[in-house]
DNA sequence: CGTGACCATTTACGCATGTAAACATAAATA
DNA sequence: TATTTATGTTTACATGCGTAAATGGTCACG
């Protein structure tokens, strides 16, 4: 089961700062994606569906925790993304990037660190 | 207008080669995917609709060939994952893929020769 | 000329998604 | 206690997708 581009923006939510209210998300979503109320509420049954969230009772409302980490959705998507596009392979990723010019100053040392640092734990 | 990924595959097709007949198209991919002539026939004429492809009669038949071109579509599909789930930077990714060892010795190297080739380019 | 073969176009259908209104329930308050 | 308020649950509805069957048109052949 994987969750869709509105439930994980729900979930995002729940990554920065968990538990939290249906409101609470509500404020801090709403806004942004022109969502109301009953947007998020029905997101967030299905993500309680989907089993990505946990809701823990709390007088009259619920508290939601995220289930279903971060990285965990970030590994699915990338590599699906990985797998389609660049046979699974990383290099070819950031080639594409590096050619469409989209790599900056800051991205360039960083993988240069990176590198670095992979160089350093071989021996 | 984003094709989806069924329509992904039948693109597929037609970016290794072009033009070609729905009936090549339905032999090339129908196997690997499990569909049949109407499916292929169905996601051929929404990609028309899309603008994805040109049909250009041949007879009795057609010939596709792709307007939407591979680059652009891995454009759009890779800065869609990459602004949504790593802020935009490539090197967030490549850290992503590096903590999971899901960098090969070969995307090191080549990681590594890119980064060269873009120093080549600096002076 | 009628009929079948060959393609393409149209229609279908169930399921997910984005979006939200309607409904239910329980607590708070008048 | 009757009513309002707060919150969650159910239902809805249009659109897109995956998958394909039904229909339609046109050329070839009997």
């Amino acid at each position: 089961m994987s969750i869709s581009e509105a439930e994980a923006a729900v979930m995002d939510v729940l990554w920065r700062e968990a538990p939290r209210t249906a409101e609470e998300i509500l404020a801090e979503v709403g806004p942004a994606q022109n969502w109301q109320e009953g947007t998020v509420k029905s997101l967030l049954n299905r993500l309680l569906r989907k089993k990505a969230v946990h809701a823990e009772r709390d007088g009259r409302r619920y508290l939601y925790t995220p289930l279903l980490t971060r990285e965990q959705y970030v590994q699915q998507e990338s590599k699906g993304l990985l797998d389609r596009l660049f046979g699974g392979r990383v290099a070819p990723l950031v080639a594409h990037f590096s050619e469409q010019r989209k790599l900056s100053k800051k991205d360039i040392a960083e993988l240069r660190r990176l590198l670095q640092e992979l160089d350093d734990e071989q021996h």
